[in-house]
DNA sequence: ATCCGCATGTAACCCGTTACATGATTCT
DNA sequence: AGAATCATGTAACGGGTTACATGCGGAT
């Protein structure tokens, strides 16, 4: 009869949001506020945080040890603003998030957390471990596509709408894998321009737990 | 100091899940069960309701007037099965909600829910109607494609994953885009062919409130 | 006789939204 | 002085996920 939670192991995974503000901070130290701008001003600010998202997320990120807020760096009135900067844990917890492999059964269910992946990756992990990373994507999305074009032979669709439908979510999943691809050829021809050049802004070679 | 949540007018208004379960259960009546089996079937099964979202929706829809439980239909022993059909109110909050316009701000971000009217709106909206919401639908992404064009303009993207993910959101709503344009033109192309033959399965013409 | 699929639920927990409150600082 | 912006929060509420419980009916 007994029923509850159990910890699942040590007790803590974070959300995406959670995942997505700690890369943010790592990007550089930011004040919730400045978060908020980030989200607002950037094409990724399709989805704006609440007050009442960001800010408790931050104090949970606090206080699973992987963000502090900075003891005020300009000596002036600092104005109440608590900067964020991620700890040796958080930045751990931000590349180990980073190198997730990708689910191919939920790749194109997390589509557009993926790019943020990407985006994020730059700098943080080496480039052949990215091209990995777009390859593994790619695979997933071909898998989806080829799904989507079996569809109709194994549930006979003959209605108006959904036939569309079912164009559109091809038309989208194609371009993601066109997208893939063309990525993919870019960044190789980057790296053979130049073998590895910047690179470790952030240390991505922590301890690997 | 008082603050509380005022009824914003009569008190109810239904999440996106609850509309998806009212037009599904439109479609045909269906129990909990089968609309599971529904969203595991079909490529729009990449959501899978946890029967903890599923059966309370259900629930709520009832108490709200929008759905009743069918008085069991077999004879037999019907082992168990609460199998659910629109009422009169559920209908008109149906068809209601299939009109919504297209708010421009938002119509990336709600793109999926968009195409899920979309599919639901056959017999159930004047074809005329559907070519309307097309056509916002088109105006919308179409800007938000032009906004997205813009933005390296104004916010200067010099890295270089920034870049390959405004590049995917590009290439993804074209294909949206474009998908729309071709749609319109099919559905144009359909309706000069035959004036304007079916419609009206369940009634789309209910007292407009 | 037992297991698997059908079928519906419930409770704890967590988190996001909405809608406020509260100050400090800068602009006009 | 008053308004707008900066900046951080909090409480109520709703709903989704997880992880169970429960019971029937048919298949092996």
């Amino acid at each position: 009869m007994r029923q509850g939670r159990l910890p699942d192991m040590a007790g803590h995974q974070l959300t995406s949001f959670e995942h997505v503000l700690l890369g943010l901070i790592c990007l550089s130290p930011s004040s919730g506020y400045d978060l908020k701008r980030i989200f607002a001003a950037t094409p990724m600010g399709i989805y704006q945080p609440s007050s009442g998202a960001l800010y408790p997320a931050l104090r949970r990120l606090e206080a699973k040890g992987l963000v502090r807020a900075e003891p005020d760096t300009a000596s002036k009135s600092a104005r109440h603003r608590r900067v964020y900067e991620l700890t040796q844990a958080g930045r751990a917890a931000h590349v180990t998030w980073l190198r997730m492999p990708v689910a191919p059964a939920t790749a194109a269910h997390d589509l557009g957390l993926h790019l943020m992946r990407f985006v994020m990756m730059e700098h943080m992990v080496p480039r052949e471990e990215v091209l990995g990373f777009l390859h593994d994507l790619r695979d997933a999305l071909a898998a989806f596509v080829a799904e989507l074009e079996r569809y109709p032979a194994i549930a006979h669709v003959n209605e108006l709408h959904p036939r569309f439908a079912l164009d559109h979510g091809l038309a989208v999943h194609r371009a993601s894998l066109d997208w893939a691809e063309r990525t993919i050829a870019e960044l190789r021809r980057l790296a053979d321009g130049q073998p590895h050049a910047l690179q470790a802004k952030c240390p991505y070679r922590g301890s690997s737990n």
